[in-house]
RNA sequence: GGGGGUACGCCGGAGCUGGAGAGCCGGGCCAGACUGUAAAUCUGGUGUCUCAGACUGAAUAGGUUCGAUUCCUAUUACCCCCA
């Protein structure tokens, strides 16, 4: 596994770079279509490939877990045989769902205890099983366990909690340095920066996980429900004092925006739910703007749903078929829409990184803002 | 042709067998939310108006009554049974 930096852009932060990892390479900066349960939800492998371009997906320590469990995909020989995906693979360790399944939980120093959400049935996750769980799944990135902080976090807490995830960080990397990948390949450890939305914690946790001079840096805890700003100040702090070297992700984000915005101040890597949930609630991101494809007035509108898109299906259909699947709850309606805005992200990354690489970053990103940010 | 039954919201169902409905449950429709996925989910709206309020409203027209969606009469529509 490397990093080639390949280009800075002279008027921000922004990077584009080519991350190698086992099962290929990814061109940075990258959007990461989120697969929890084993599939990126209503859009098959085969069109990710083709319609999407997505070079690498999420799965989910603690879903997979649950189900289909370890035995299952063990005997599958890991996730990437299991699901028939070849190309690279993140996961999360379940520190999202510290803070997503929050009710169903319990927190102590040495891990945290889940009420499985699926059959009631308790679960204890510690950072050392967590890093077992991530070697039999086989991703070529897994995550160190963290707690995400919710917001807003009283500044005592987040800090303990930043504490305690960095003793984390150390038992995960303790781990992972004495076990090995099971599948004949390598598998690199990414810490995660913690502190909620307080700058001094912030400063603090990058630093400490910078110090562990692992081979990408994580910053997590954001687009939990902060403001914008907040999320642009963490980002942009911890950017400064992470090694420009090493890949930089942020976790959980995020709009079309976010994204624009946060490649500016550095990062490289992204993950979100929100194309394809969005997709199957009927809000599409197309070139021309945001769509939601239930309002009526789309209702005999036979444009297509995005002339300029990557995916076949986003050119040869109309908003109002798209608009009739949706409303009678038909299952192409969800693919159509999800491959649409997973192309679109995917597409918004990859012009990004050309305007990084011809210098006109800054112009293109303010010149296409107003335009993907508003309603069509 | 004869007998019986039922009619209220965009649709279906429930409830009221004289005592305050713009009003119960589903669905549909309209709009909104969603950021390392307990999410093909959730929230709100859905008679009219000059909209913090007011008005009209239980198939249609009458009647009884202090008071009618409820009881009576006629009409209309639909359903069932018999010819």
């Amino acid at each position: 596994m490397s990093f080639d930096l390949l280009h800075t852009d002279p008027s921000s932060s922004a990077r584009a770079g080519v991350l190698h990892l086992p099962h290929g390479d990814v061109e940075t900066p990258i959007f990461m279509p989120v697969g929890t349960a084993g599939t990126v939800k209503a859009v098959h492998q085969q069109e990710l490939k083709d319609q999407v371009g997505a070079q690498i997906i999420l799965g989910n320590t603690y879903h997979l877990y649950l189900r289909p469990g370890m035995q299952v995909l063990t005997e599958a020989g890991g996730l990437h045989k299991f699901t028939a995906w070849d190309r690279p693979i993140l996961t999360d360790s379940g520190g999202y769902q510290v803070y997503s399944l929050s009710k169903q939980r319990k927190i102590k120093e040495e891990g945290v205890k889940f009420r499985s959400h699926i059959d009631g049935s308790i679960h204890v996750f510690t950072p050392e099983n967590v890093m077992d769980i991530q070697r039999q799944i086989g991703a070529d990135i897994i995550m160190a366990f963290d707690e995400c902080t919710p917001y807003p976090c009283d500044e005592k807490y987040a800090r303990r909690s930043m504490h305690m995830t960095h003793r984390w960080l150390d038992r995960c990397i303790t781990r992972h340095k004495e076990t090995e990948g099971l599948y004949g390949y390598e598998q690199i450890l990414a810490p995660i920066i913690q502190g909620s939305t307080y700058p001094e914690l912030r400063k603090q946790s990058a630093e400490y996980i910078a110090n562990c001079d692992m081979p990408i840096n994580a910053i997590g805890g954001l687009s939990v429900g902060e403001p914008h700003e907040d999320l642009y100040a963490m980002t942009n702090l911890v950017c400064e004092i992470l090694p420009k070297e090493k890949p930089r992700y942020l976790m959980g984000v995020g709009t079309p925006a976010n994204i624009l915005e946060c490649i500016a101040l550095g990062i490289d890597m992204f993950d979100c739910v929100l194309p394809t949930r969005n997709a199957r609630h009927g809000l599409l991101y197309t070139s021309q703007g945001i769509v939601h494809i239930r309002n009526e007035k789309w209702k005999h509108c036979f444009d297509p749903i995005d002339s300029e898109s990557s995916a076949t299906t986003s050119r040869d259909h109309t908003l109002a078929y798209l608009r009739h699947l949706t409303i009678s709850g038909e299952a192409l309606g969800a693919m159509i829409a999800s491959i649409q805005n997973l192309s679109f992200f995917l597409s918004l990354v990859r012009k990004a990184r050309l305007h990084i690489i011809d210098g006109t970053f800054s112009s293109w990103k303010d010149s296409i803002l107003p335009v993907i940010s508003n309603h069509r």
